[in-house]
DNA sequence: CCGTATCCCTGTAGATACTG
DNA sequence: CAGTATCTACAGGGATACGG
């Protein structure tokens, strides 16, 4: 008696997958997705108040990454100025919010190593 | 009455993060280790069995991979037999294992994912 | 069976400077 | 304030062929 194990692919986006994690972390993998999203489950921010928080990422990652997490229904993006100083803020979507068990999960467990592990500076 | 935030980075193998969240992503973030992992969750593999099971990744992608997460402490290598044809096995250490909540969440969110737009195929 | 060796391409990301 | 524009660098990953 064996296992069988089907290979169903599936197609998301215009891009195939085999299995549901890679969907997953299509969505919130790289460096600083998931970082972004954890700062934003405590309510809007904007996009200076991200650049301050995440102490490490440049202007333009920043950018390219909200773009990138807009695109695919995570957060939104409202613009509050018609001229400078803008105000631009960002907030998880319905969708976006669904994601908040998983974020809190992956960043307790990151913790846990950093209680472990790491070492804390300054 | 204003919040403070406090810029504590974290050092982990030589690398600065700046919040638990990155460290995790670090150990798990790219397009294969968290599939590769969630396959080791029901028990040891073979290489030629993580192989099919994640039909569309390379062998040589895999085998970098696995490296990586032998590196990192989440999986061992034990080698069974010393002339070809060899038998490797990969399996998750303790600290590996501590993952499984996170990895199931990770899946379930991206199954829901599928579920709603994904289009299965074959 | 379990990988390595090459080669190559692309995406991610950093540094820096500039703009409406 | 909230980004763009360039330019650069490197790691992740794919294709293919080969090796103990």
């Amino acid at each position: 008696m064996e296992i069988e194990h089907k290979k169903r692919l599936i197609k998301y986006n215009d891009k195939l997958f085999s299995c549901t994690t890679s969907i997953a972390m299509e969505l919130i993998g790289g460096k600083w997705k998931s970082v972004i999203l954890i700062y934003l489950i405590d309510g809007k921010k904007r996009y200076n108040e991200l650049y301050k928080l995440i102490s490490t990422i440049t202007e333009r990652t920043l950018s390219l990454q909200l773009k990138q997490l807009e695109k695919d229904g995570l957060i939104t993006r409202k613009v509050y100025t018609k001229k400078p100083p803008l105000k631009v803020e960002y907030e998880l979507t319905p969708f976006g919010k669904t994601l908040a068990p998983v974020l809190t999960s992956i960043a307790n467990w990151g913790k846990i190593v950093a209680d472990k592990k790491g070492e804390i500076i300054e």
